[in-house]
DNA sequence: GCGAATTATTTTATATATAAAATAATCCCC
DNA sequence: GGGGATTATTTTATATATAAAATAATTCGC
C-alpha cells in the first residue's frame, strides 16, 4: 500500500465502515422493533404507536402538558402534535384548557377514559416488549443500557458542534 | 414483603421494567440520530431520508432490484415504495422497467444522475455519522455491534413466536 | 391446460410526519 | 408603557407511512 506522505500511521484508515454498519443495525433493531410493538398496539387495542406514545407521556404527569411540552419529549414537530391531540380529543382520551396565566399555552390531560384504556394497554405493552427482549442477559440489558447513553451523549454532542470541514 | 403462596424466589418480581427503559433508551437514539440525520441531508442536499434511504438500497446492486425487494430491505410496505418510486422517476433518479421474465414485476435501477447524486450524499453521509458516534470507543462500537445482534434476533424470535396468555 | 392459490404491484383511505409561514399572546427593556 | 423580540400553537403544503382491497400475472396441482 502506497501512502500519500502527509499521512501519518495513527490516522491513516479513516474508514468508518464500522460507525456505518452500527447505525444502520441499530436503526434495524429499532424498525423491527417498532413494526411489531404497533402491529400489536393495533391488533389487540386498535390504537396506533404515537396515539400509545403521546398517551405514555400524559400517563406521568397528572397535571398535564402544554403542546410544546409534549413536542419536545416525543421529539417531533409542533404540527405533529396538533393533529394527534385533535384525534385523542375526537375519541374522548384527552381534555385540553388554555392555561389562566398564559393564553397562549394549551394544557392537554388523560381523561379518565384516557387513563383507564392506557393503564390497560400499558401492562400488556410491557409485557410484549420484555418478551422481545427476552433472549438478553441481564448483563447485556445494564451494557445495552450503558452503551446507548454513551451513544445517546454522542449523538446530542454531534448536533450541537458542526463538523468541520474535510 | 408478602408473598403469594404459589409464587416461588426464583420468578419473584417480574417487573421488566429495566427492559421497558430499555426499549425506551434505544427509541431514542435512533429517532435522535435519525432527525439529525434528516436534518442535515435536507440541508445540505435537499434530499429526504426514504429517498437517500432507497437511493443505498439500489446503490449496492447494479443490475436494480423488485419493488418487493426494496419493501422487505427498507422494511416498509408496498404502497409506501410504489409512492417514492414514483417521486424518484420524476427526478430522474431512478428508472424502471418490467422484468421481461415476469410482467408482474417492476425493477428499478439508479440512473447516472442518481448513482452520482448518491454517492456524493452517501460520503458525506458517513462522516456525519462517524462524528455522531466519534465519542464511542472501538471496544464501544464492538460491544454494541454484538448487543444489537442480539437485540435482533431476539426480536425476530419474539415477532414468530407468540406470547403465552399471561 | 384449467382453475385455485399465490405473488407483485397499485390503489384507496387515512394517519403521521415535516418545514415553513402565519397567528396570537407574552416578555423585556429602555 | 410601548414596541420589538420571543414563544406557543396552528395552518399550509407536501411527503411518508400504514392497512386493506383491488388488479394483474404467474405458479402449481392434477
Amino acid at each position: 500500500m502506497i501512502l500519500d506522505s502527509e499521512t501519518k500511521a495513527a490516522e491513516l484508515p479513516e474508514d468508518h465502515g464500522e460507525e456505518l454498519r452500527l447505525w444502520l443495525r441499530l436503526l434495524t433493531c429499532t424498525t423491527l422493533i417498532e413494526g411489531e410493538v404497533r402491529r400489536r398496539l393495533r391488533e389487540r387495542f386498535g390504537v396506533t404507536m404515537p396515539r400509545f406514545d403521546l398517551m405514555a407521556q400524559l400517563d406521568k404527569v397528572p397535571g398535564g402538558m402544554t403542546l410544546s411540552d409534549v413536542s419536545k419529549r416525543m421529539m417531533v414537530s409542533n404540527g405533529n402534535v396538533t393533529g394527534l391531540v385533535e384525534r385523542l380529543m375526537e375519541s374522548g382520551h384527552i381534555d385540553r384548557r388554555t392555561s389562566e396565566t398564559d393564553r397562549r399555552v394549551q394544557v392537554i390531560r388523560l381523561t379518565r377514559l384516557g387513563r383507564a384504556d392506557f393503564r390497560r394497554m400499558a401492562a400488556e405493552h410491557k409485557a410484549w416488549i420484555a418478551d422481545i427482549f427476552a433472549d438478553l442477559a441481564d448483563k447485556d440489558v445494564r451494557d445495552l443500557m450503558r452503551l446507548l447513553a454513551k451513544t445517546k451523549a454522542s449523538a446530542r454532542r454531534a448536533r450541537t458542534t458542526p463538523l468541520p470541514p474535510a
